[in-house]
RNA sequence: CGGGGCAUGGCGCAGUCUGGUAGCGCAUCUGCUUUGGGAGCAGAGGGUCGGCGGUUCGAAUCCGUCUGCCCCGACCA
């Protein structure tokens, strides 16, 4: 491609909207433009990379024996009612109407969709296994969208969707997606990692997760070197036998904590560790208007084991302010399990404290030295929080470590969920009607792209790995316009390397040479040239690849040798 | 949805407190010079100051209202 043929805009300044470097970066190399909140254009630089990242997992997939498909976007509810997920899915799925005043949703996934092909284009088990897959736009009406294509409301998904006669193979096709999705993600070259994961709303009994690494990633991944164990944090059960407390040193202590209403302003003003003061949630009941929770200061609730708590409301709700007062008679942040008249539920981690701080039930008062069984009754002890560093890895090996990671890759062996609300049925050998048994299988293509450029970045720009560039190399010639035989040689030798079926981005643009090689690097173009007409007469051209500091001279004619030998596989 | 903030040319910002006919840098266009790390000089174009209503002789600026966007939280494949 000539840039004098590439309308290519890039900023020297931040966009103020972008807060991670991978939005702050797509921005300036015009990759990308936001159109509304959480609404992307992908303009032809950044196209170039999704089509790279698509052209690798359509490989993978068809290379799995999967099929091809293409949904629409648009979905009538008929197939969400039947499925239950028209009341399940909440406001994130976006609803419409056409003229006719017919309901529509607009497809954050396409189980459904896929059930009604299955169950009309299969009728019996010689059809089976069939995995049907599309790399198709979806729509989630997310509550914040945010990190630019990292988590917007529109994005481009690859799912698949395979079907089996029964669980045997079912754990086949699974077992030969997740080995696909190894090679894909190992041939993206991005640094990741298969961690156990928790179904959530698609359904289903296990589901792996693939997350590449980075610092800005939205979850947090619990692993254990030494047993090889890797999970979901929100999925990671904490053992709750070995509750042991020491023995009450303190006395029970009624004291003024004015206006002190949050953990970190009571840990502060007592001069005690948030993990020595009890931190209580109230959150909405199934029966009772509320249940309270119990944990300490210094850990989080954990959305999911909560819900599964008895007399629990789902989803879970926090009470707000009034709602609080209403069920304790204390205003926020001063409520405590001592004296309350609400079912209650203890962490385990808490229920192992001793001589702890809790609310009182009062305005402006809290207890010092409290104790459980001495000063209070010891509710349920269960397990509703998320793993920190240094809890047991549940695999026995050792102790849990944190990393962050972005989720770009979903697989689920979903069962017949969706079959049977939906009488997805062959016929087996003897004649009778049984519900295929599905898996689910999906890659956020363009949050692979975010993903790869978290990973891959310096000061000056982008470092795409080779796999997914949207230019193989950059030439740049100096001086052009001024010397005939710099252009006569550029062109020469962008012939040659399109020849080699090299993607060259060719700047033929009459720039100072600083312009290009800024650009170059922002845009983060793998390998560059330069021609120089003093190098050119002793038939020499300068190499620098992206992610090295020097350059070196090589031979005008085993250029496109040396690229290739240069490029990864 | 709760809390906070912002909205002025394509991008980044000043001007708003204290009302008086809209400015800076980058980008764009023209010319000349320059050509190995986002050049210099000279000139030019581009903005109903987010929308609507009000106060005022006069509103980017004050008041009201609506909308959009960003951040934190909640929530979320």
């Amino acid at each position: 491609m000539r840039l004098t043929d590439f309308p290519l805009r890039t900023f020297k300044e931040v966009p103020s909207e972008a807060e991670v470097i991978s939005h702050q970066l797509m921005l300036r190399a015009g990759l990308i433009r936001r159109l509304a909140s959480g609404l992307y254009n992908w303009l032809p630089l950044g196209l170039r990379v999704l089509q790279k990242v698509e052209a690798i997992i359509r490989d993978e997939m068809n290379r799995a024996g999967a099929l091809e498909v293409v949904m629409p976007v648009v979905q009538p509810a008929e197939l969400w009612q039947e499925s239950g997920r028209w009341e399940e899915y909440g406001p994130e799925l976006l609803r419409l109407k056409d003229r006719h005043d017919r309901a529509f949703c607009l497809g954050p996934t396409h189980e459904e969709v896929i059930t009604d092909i299955a169950r009309n284009e299969l009728s019996s088990y010689r059809q089976l296994p069939v995995n049907y897959y599309q790399i198709q736009t979806k729509f989630r009406d997310e509550i914040r969208p945010r990190f630019g294509v990292m988590r917007a409301r529109e994005f481009v998904m690859k799912d698949a969707y395979s079907f089996h006669l029964d669980q045997e193979s079912l754990l086949e096709g699974y077992a030969a997606m997740r080995a696909a999705y190894d090679n894909i993600f190992r041939r993206l070259q991005l640094d990741f990692r298969i961690v156990q994961a928790d179904p959530g709303a698609i359904g289903g009994n296990r589901s792996e997760e693939f997350h590449v690494l980075a610092e800005s990633g939205e979850d947090a991944i619990a692993y254990c070197e030494a047993d090889g164990y890797s999970a979901n944090v929100e999925t990671v059960a904490i053992d709750t036998d070995d509750v042991s407390r020491a023995e009450p040193t303190a006395d029970l202590e009624l004291i003024d904590t004015p206006n002190v209403r949050t953990i970190d302003e009571l840990s502060k003003f007592l001069d005690v560790p948030a993990g020595h003061c009890l931190k209580t949630l109230l959150v909405a009941g199934e029966q009772a208007p509320a249940v309270a929770l119990l944990l300490c200061g210094h850990h989080e609730l954990n959305r999911i084991k909560t819900e599964a708590l008895p007399g629990v409301a789902r989803p879970l709700r926090m009470l707000r302010g009034a709602e609080v007062e209403a069920a304790t008679g204390c205003e926020p942040g001063f409520v405590g399990p001592k004296d309350l008249d609400v079912p209650l539920f203890v962490d385990a981690a808490a229920a192992s404290l001793s001589d702890f701080v809790c609310g009182a039930n009062a305005p402006d008062k809290h207890y010092r030295g409290a104790n459980w069984e001495r000063d209070l009754p010891l509710p349920d002890v269960v397990d509703m929080r998320n793993a920190v560093a240094g809890d047991p890895s549940p695999a026995g090996g050792g102790r849990l470590e944190i990393a962050r990671g972005i989720e770009v890759g979903h697989i689920f062996q979903l069962g017949s969920k969706y079959s049977e609300a939906m009488e997805a049925r062959v016929l087996d050998k003897d004649g009778k009607a049984c519900e295929m048994q599905m898996g689910c299988y999906g890659i956020g293509v363009t949050r692979v792209v975010a993903a790869a450029i978290e990973q891959n970045n310096d000061e000056r720009g982008i470092l795409w790995p080779d796999a997914i560039a949207p230019f193989d190399v950059v030439l740049i010639p100096i001086n052009l316009d001024k010397s005939y035989r710099v252009r006569e040689a550029a062109d020469s030798l962008y012939a040659e390397l399109q020849q080699a079926g090299l993607d060259t981005l060719y700047d033929d643009r009459n720039q100072r040479p600083g312009v290009k090689f800024a650009e170059a690097d922002l845009i983060g173009i793998p390998h560059r040239l330069v021609i120089a007409e003093k190098s050119w007469d002793n038939g020499q051209i300068e190499y620098k690849s992206r992610r090295e500091a020097d350059a070196e001279m090589i031979s005008v004619d085993g250029v496109v040798d040396f690229l290739s030998k240069r490029r990864m596989p």
